[in-house]
Order: structure tokens, then sequence, then C-alpha cells
DNA sequence: GTAAGTACGTACAAAAAGGTAAGTATGGAA
DNA sequence: TTCCATACTTACCTTTTTGTACGTACTTAC
């Protein structure tokens, strides 16, 4: 030990503020995968509980396999998925919410409700179809 | 008129619900404009009052004309963003948000403060930098 | 015996998104 | 007088994203 600082997580990081103003934050890359083209859907999907992957699948109409096992793996990475696999064959994997993963989710899934029930107004509003 | 029906918006259009997860509904081309890469950073900064397209561009760190043009008429032509043009020369052009747009833009801004607050959070529990 | 379901990974191809640079008309600053 | 700012549009090119199809290893249903 050089000094007496102990390592609990610096203030520094663990109060900065992310900025998605600024081109370099590292929140872009959350947002990225957040509003990715099936990462909203998904999140969605999970809040409803545990699913698994052919589950997803099914519910979320027009994924590929593809596209949804790598949006899985994005959202496994950044924390907000949670996923067991049991050594069975054929495979079986679950796929769930980390409690973090609830928090976003949270908030997504009122982005979603407001679209799904203003569809109508918005329609409506529009100039082009 | 061939019958009596007057033509108020149709109850069937004005109440139906949008389904995100079903691949042909149009909600989705909505959550597509709002969560395009540029979209939701849009409505977040006119959250803030009207802007010049030049005020855009530079409070949004990384976009390019082209996207931040082509991100606010996907905006307009949804009802979400107002634009007036001043004839003048050099040109001078004001966005806001309608009504529409705001109400969306608080759902998305509630989105990307969990972000930026959550971001020292989202950082320590990824795997993967 | 054959087909389907399971949860992916991978190679290849197509489509979409995005960036760069240039052009426009004009006023004001240097 | 040359340059910059304004709010875009367009052409062209690169990068990223997404889709399709196939392979896997084994079980269950038909």
């Amino acid at each position: 030990m050089e000094n007496l600082q102990h390592d609990r997580p610096r203030l520094a990081e663990a109060l900065r503020r992310g900025e998605l103003f600024s081109a370099e934050c590292p929140s872009r890359d959350i947002l990225k995968h957040i509003t990715s083209r099936w990462g909203l859907l998904v999140l969605v999907a999970l809040l409803d509980g545990t699913h698994r992957f052919s589950e997803l699948r099914r519910k979320i109409g027009g994924v590929s396999e593809k596209m949804l096992a790598q949006t899985l793996q994005w959202l496994e990475d950044d924390g907000f998925v949670d996923r067991v696999s049991y050594p069975v064959v054929p495979p079986h994997v679950e796929y769930s919410l980390t409690s973090l993963g609830q928090e976003v989710a949270r908030q997504v899934e009122s982005l979603a409700d407001w679209i799904e029930l203003n569809l109508g107004r918005v329609l409506r509003a529009r100039r082009v179809q």
C-alpha cells in the first residue's frame, strides 16, 4: 500500500453524470444499445418476466434469431439482462432483467406506452403517410 | 352524401392502440424516428425551447448537417416539431416542439436523464468495456 | 424414419444509415 | 475584396446494420 486511500469507487467516477450531448461520452453507447432497433422491444418484453430465447423471438414480431441474440448480448454486456443457460439438449436458456435493467426498462416502457396509446393522434397529426 | 354518417374521426382509428410487438404496426415507424441516432437528442434539445438549425447543430455533438436536417424532417412529418422559416438572407429557420412533441419529448427526456444519472452504475456493472 | 424444435454462431449479401464535400444566395465583418 | 455564417440539398462513397441460410447435437412427436 503506497498510501492510506482505500479503493472504494472514486467519487469522480461515481458521481460523474453522463452528457448525451457530447459525442465522446460513453453514455452514447448505452443509448445506442437501448434504442437499437430491437433493444427497446426486448427490454419491454422482459418486464413481463423471464423468457426463453424462442419465447422472445415469437413475442417480438419481425426479429431474426441473429439480431435477437446480438441485442441480448449487448444488453447483457451493459448489465441490463441476466442470462442463465441450462446444460441440456435441446438447449434451454432463460433471460431476465437485472435490477438495473428493470430501472431502464421502466423508463423505456413509458415511452413505448405513450407511443402505443397516442398512435391515433400521431397518425392524424402527420403531414406525410 | 350517400348516407348520414358524418366524417368525424372513425372510432376504430381514434381508439386503436398501437402494438409495438407486431411488425406491421405503424407505431414501429414512429418509434424508429424517435429512437433514431439523433432523434432522441433533438427532442431533448428542443425541450429547452426554440432553436435555430445551427444552434441545434452546435448543441448536439457529432451531428452532421445532413443528418440533422433529415432527423428534423422526420420529426416534423410526424407532427412533433414545428418549423418556421423567415424569408431572409442569410436563411433563418426556427424549430420548436408541437404540443404532441412536448409529450413525447418528456418521456424521452426521462429516459435520457436516467442514462445520464446512472452512467456510473452502468459502467461499473458492465462486463465489457 | 423423418421432421421439428432448441439456442445460437458464422459466412455472405443486401439494405440502410451515415459522412464528406460542394453548391446556393446574400449580408456583414475584417 | 475575400471570407465566414446561414440552412439546407445533392451526389458520391464508406460504414454499419440487418437479413438469409446453413450447421449443430440431440430429443420428441408423427
